[in-house]
DNA sequence: CCGAATTGTTGAACAAGTTCAAGAATCCTC
DNA sequence: GAGGATTCTTGAACTTGTTCAACAATTCGG
């Protein structure tokens, strides 16, 4: 018989058609950087990797598949990117602005195709969604990023806002870069003038939110967000 | 020679196509319902408004247009559900608390395929997307609703701010219904509780706004505000 | 009421995403 | 290294959104 589904998530390193993949991965974004997504034709991928049209298919369940895997790619740039970034920083607000511009940075090259990887984004059942299964790699490494983030610096936030904080970091970030896809000034200037306004605002809020004298407000603010995350609020494509 | 263009825009009332039009918009919008989009195909949505193919097309550019037409019917709704609210009620927090949870009400009997209409939210090259020059009308006139929404109201904020608020209001209203897009617990439920929470704490901000000590703070926020919005930020399908 | 201009309608054809049965290549065990 | 299992690969076919040339109906000025 036939075999059954895409073999990304199991296969043992180099099989023979870990090459055949990334050939086709390779074509597909830089078909998609030279003309765009829509005008990118799955058999301009599969003939500019040197593969049939259902070959392609074999390792992509579709279209959208081959942005998730640039997604991927992004991602690592931005840590990349970043880790020498945080190397030598102890300040909490530079921290977030380094890691924030980093992130326009190695995404910029992405920017003409991103609205297509955010098209779904709003789409519950996308598997695109930053909410969804299929999202949820990247998604807890960029989580994690931010709670090294929080962790390196010299910000001490209460253990209960602590352990929120690169959630919300993230969130944060998901924002900005909503914001950027819809940007189209040179050089993303808008983009920048956002994080370097909203990046002070937000530090001010987080060590504000240290005075005791605001902890009834801090934890109300945490209570809300967990009945509001925990549960299906947010769920998508989990398993009925 | 042949027509140019859908009718729709200059149209007299009640030429001729008006009814298929309204057939047509009729057959989509009801097979949307019990199928889902995605299982709704332009076949189905001719043959159920007993015309042909291609003439649904004449009608409306595409299987996306079809979608505009519900958002701009599901705005209308809204509006007639809101005006016996804002009636006799002076209170702005209740005003919008009012206003946002007829929004859910009304919006609710579309939540399935609701996330279609904001798939290309966040693709600036859309016409669906919610800054769009597609979407402008319907925009203004949800912007308008919410500037009715404020001066029906005993709230006195600054200037300057008032001017902003609609706006504001507006853009709150939409992350209102991206949460709710993606919320699938019953009845709506986190969704709920998101408004009753968060409208008490916009309140506040905005009654604090108009503190003379928090002036500076106002001021500079409604800057940053500015900033960010004016020229090409949002701005999405206008002629390059 | 006539004829031209406009508007409405059709069915066939096309493009591109996706599926699938068949077969080739590769791998793995004995 | 033979043979069965697994993994790869292919090309054709299918679906569905979209376009288009041709034709029909309607409208409207005279």
């Amino acid at each position: 018989m036939p075999a059954k589904q895409s073999p990304s998530p199991d296969a043992k390193p180099s099989r023979k058609g870990e090459q055949t993949r990334a050939k086709i991965l390779e074509a597909a974004l830089s078909s998609f950087m030279e003309r765009g997504f829509e005008e990118t034709t799955m058999r301009i991928v599969a003939d500019e990797a040197g593969v049939s049209l259902g070959n392609a298919y074999y390792y992509f369940e579709s279209k959208e598949e081959l942005v998730q895997a640039f997604y991927e790619r992004s991602h690592q740039e931005h840590l990349a990117a970043t880790a020498p970034l945080l190397e030598g920083e102890r300040d909490f607000r530079k921290r977030v602005l380094a890691t924030l511009h980093a992130k326009i940075d190695t995404s910029e090259p992405y920017h003409r195709f991103s609205g297509v990887l955010f098209r779904s984004a709003a789409d519950p059942h996308s598997p695109l969604n930053p909410f969804s299964d299929a999202s949820r790699r990247v998604r807890e490494e960029a989580i994690a990023l931010m709670e090294r983030v929080v962790d390196g610096s010299s910000l001490g936030p209460p253990a209960d806002l602590r352990r929120e904080l690169p959630y919300l970091l993230w969130l944060y970030e998901m924002g900005v870069i909503l914001f950027w896809i819809f940007d189209t000034s040179r050089g993303r200037r808008r983009t920048r003038v956002l994080i370097d306004r909203t990046v002070p605002i937000v530090t001010r809020l987080i060590s504000l939110g240290g005075n005791p004298i605001l902890a009834p407000l801090r934890k109300a603010v945490l209570k809300l967000l967990r009945d509001l995350r925990d549960g299906d609020a947010l769920a998508t494509d989990e398993p009925r």
